[in-house]
DNA sequence: CGGAGAGTTGAGCAATCTCAATGTCTGTGG
DNA sequence: CCACAGACATTGAGATTGCTCAACTCTCCG
């Protein structure tokens, strides 16, 4: 697409870009090498632990992330407390709600995550010099709505059975980094409380078709955390 | 942005876009007299009555519509037939799934709508050559997402009573073309029973919650279809 | 007037929630 | 190394919300 000039001072990817495997698949995917240097002057990495809040609702954006390894949890509460997550963000999303002065969800780091920080505006202003790019994230929202329709099915039309099997598969299906095949073998990224409210449910639903599915000899769960997938169309299956 | 220029071949509109309204909200707010003329020869306005249906899930796109006036609704089935509205579309919405060869969703018109039909790559030709259309679109799909998200809460947190009382709220939002203040006396574009696709309820439950609304003095509601809410922000109270 | 389609209402039932008790893992301090 | 606190998860029993099934009503239209 754009046509990579090699000279002396611009061969080179940034250090930092050179170790990112999100690179290929993400948005900087659409880059050429000097566009990546003149972003990277602009981005840091950084860590957060498993519970660390990221971004919240109603808040003012300063910045934008790319996820670089690990879960990150969107999520919204009512007044009264009701707590619904409305989206998973694993590498290589991008974090942070484009074009807008404040999110319009929470973010929490639900597992260790590393993150590409940039600045919104530094951001902003290579999206506007570069049309790939904005062509790029548009892909990635795209596929972001229609992630959030299929879940809307599970969330309204599905019974707690049905939702349960659905997170793990969507579990399975996104934590490889490859992101091909679903995983037969993985950590849960959530505790019973995020999962049930990710599912509309309460952590004792939860709890009991998570022990029912065990039960069926349908996954099998060592320290609570670790999910085994015997055989993954059986799961498939239980998705309704 | 795009500057425009007067000469005497292109600085009058398309007789067909003279009398959209939908122009200066939507997609093509973005284009040039020039350009608007350019993309005309590639659309055409189509008429659909309410029931119509305009797309199937999983079937080939080979053609988008900017939504002129009237509803249309997004939904999804499971093979078992239980079914999801996962989105209403409004004037000035993009219909069809940009950059996808196959649609996500099936749309059906809720109401008699008006469509300014494009074909698929004359679409994609424009926007490729055309960055500010793009980016336009892409302000739209953010707020498709937000929208979505927002909606998960309601599937997934409030009770049947708050979800009634929500949809009810989200139809006086955008039933309005001017689209800004929520408005108190209108038409519902759905039936019953796509209520309760919309809401994750049955039938039956969206009537006994509306009934009691009705009973509360909440709306007031003649001919099945018309709705008139004497107070607003009474209403918005019960969307917890 | 009568039939079809859409909506409402009622009664009983089932899935899920609530509340409460118990179990398991992890890390800390003695 | 063990005991214990605290967080998280599981399990049970009863309450509740929304679903199912069935009867009835309203409106439209021939």
């Amino acid at each position: 697409m754009q046509p990579v000039r090699k000279d002396i001072h611009s061969s080179e990817l940034p250090i930092l870009c050179q170790s990112c495997e999100a690179r290929h698949q993400g948005m900087c995917g659409a880059l050429s090498p000097e566009q990546l240097v003149s972003l990277s002057r602009h981005t840091r990495r950084v860590h957060h632990a498993a519970g660390e809040e990221l971004l919240a609702d109603a808040m003012p954006i300063t910045s934008y992330a790319n996820v670089l390894s690990g879960v990150i949890k969107l999520s919204k509460v009512l007044e009264d407390g009701r707590q619904q997550v409305v989206g998973l963000q694993f590498a290589p999303d991008l974090l942070g709600r484009l074009f807008a002065t404040e999110s319009r969800v929470a973010a929490e780091a639900a597992s260790d995550v590393a993150l590409c920080v940039v600045s919104k505006s530094a951001l902003e202003n290579i999206i506007r010099e570069n049309p790939a790019l904005e062509h790029r994230i548009m892909l990635q929202t795209l596929r972001e709505l229609d992630e959030a329709r299929e879940w809307m099915v599970t969330l309204g039309r599905k019974t707690a059975q049905e939702k349960v099997a659905s997170f793990l598969y969507l579990i399975a299906s996104h934590i490889d980094p490859a992101h091909g095949e679903p995983c037969a073998n993985f950590d849960l990224p959530l505790s019973r409380n995020d999962i049930g409210d990710f599912l509309g449910l309460t952590i004792e639903t939860v709890s009991r078709q998570i022990s029912k599915l065990k039960a069926d000899g349908v996954i099998e769960i060592t320290n609570y955390r670790h999910v085994a997938v015997p055989d993954l169309a059986r799961l498939r299956i239980r998705c309704g």
